[in-house]
DNA sequence: ACGTCTGGATAGTGGCACTATCCAAGCATG
DNA sequence: CATGCTTGGATAGTGCCACTATCCAGACGT
């Protein structure tokens, strides 16, 4: 198919796919003459992730194309490559200014450090980027007046854990290996707002709950 | 206080502080005279809760106004103070470009409500704001070839129900109304990034687990 | 009384995801 | 084979938005 079908079957207009050639996040179509080229149906499913990565998940366009890259890697491991979105994309970045003070993330980390004993989880994990997210947000947190210790943050890693298993759930029922590191990167990215969603609507029932809901709002 | 010091003390630029005093993100100074005014710790603190919303939360000025309007508005009830967060902070927009189409909206929103259904929740969720996220978010899952029904969407409800009785639990720490209702917002946003962090970090492990811990990564 | 600081107004900056415009080389039709 | 539309590529521009830099006149401090 040409750029014009490519861009239809989309919705992507051929401007922003052009843009997104430009940028690597989509490899060339196949050159047919000088100013001719075609694409398949992988350049679609291709196209169709990186939307998702950078309009549903507001990744920037640089680390879309890391991502990309790690996920068509094929030297990884498919555990690495499976862990890619993981690593690679980046959290809302907490506090950009107001940097964290040296003594609240070292807390910071001291607390984080606990949480992954008691959960038994290796420590390795304190030094990566979804780690070191977490240490940056929890020391911002205590900056903003809202300290959390290991004791707080406890329900909430068991409540994660659960989100795992039913993210790794739902990637055991992709079979082909690509289907499952595509499903990999687009399910953590695009499962957030899902979960985000779904955790206000349960503050709001839950308030209800406990406040003997008065007609629910 | 001044200008000066409260930028000190918040860390945030006398120009940023004066942008959000523009803004109406944070009320006016007690004016000395003509060119003097006094602010005091509840300027510290809004402006502390106002970054929080901007910088960590990532949501748009003119709706962090909202917001704190809401927050300060003495008609509402405290179950309806409490739920501003929730109702007016905006979800992370799912599709801005290749809107779902109206099919794939409404079969997202019949799966949502088979959802509301089972949890035994109000069907009044369904047109709240973040009800109205997740009907659009299932409905661009769908369009990028991930589709979801009820019965995949109930375990990260289950999730998230117990994600909102931990932050019910840490609100009612929480003595005064106004810092329940602030702490509600605060925490509601920033609490985000912790959830989601959590989430990567229990994926990489759940991942481990299962394909037998290579080294874990 | 004089240099510094203050708050307010206005215009400018920087980042970033597109998007509009050109252009020369196909392709399709009569 | 002429002609008019389309194609892919290159380049520069747009729009949005959260700031930020600059001015200015009026306090304030010593």
């Amino acid at each position: 198919m040409r750029l014009a079908e490519l861009s239809a079957r989309s919705g992507v207009s051929t401007a922003t796919i052009k843009f997104y050639l430009r940028e690597g996040l989509l490899p060339p179509g196949r050159r047919l003459s000088a100013t001719q080229a075609e694409y398949d149906e992988t350049h679609l499913r291709r196209l169709r992730l990186v939307r998702a990565l950078i309009q549903v998940g507001g990744i920037p366009v640089a680390t879309a194309r890391e991502v990309l890259a790690a996920v068509d890697d094929e030297h990884l491991t498919r555990h690495d490559r499976l862990g890619v979105a993981v690593w690679a994309i980046p959290q809302p970045a907490p506090a950009r200014t107001r940097e964290a003070t040296a003594e609240e993330t070292a807390a910071a980390r001291t607390q984080v450090a606990a949480l992954l004993q008691r959960l038994g989880w290796p420590m390795a994990h304190l030094d990566s980027p979804p780690g070191q997210a977490l240490v940056r947000t929890v020391a911002a947190l205590a900056g903003l007046g809202y300290p959390h210790d290991a004791e707080r943050l406890l329900p909430y890693a068991r409540v994660a854990e659960r989100a795992a298993e039913a993210d790794l759930d739902l990637l055991e029922h992709f079979t082909s290996e690509e289907e499952q590191v595509e499903a990999s990167v687009a399910l953590t990215v695009l499962h957030e707002p899902v979960l985000l969603a779904l955790r206000r609507l349960a503050q709001a029932e839950e308030s209800a709950r406990r406040t003997g809901r008065p007609e629910d709002r």
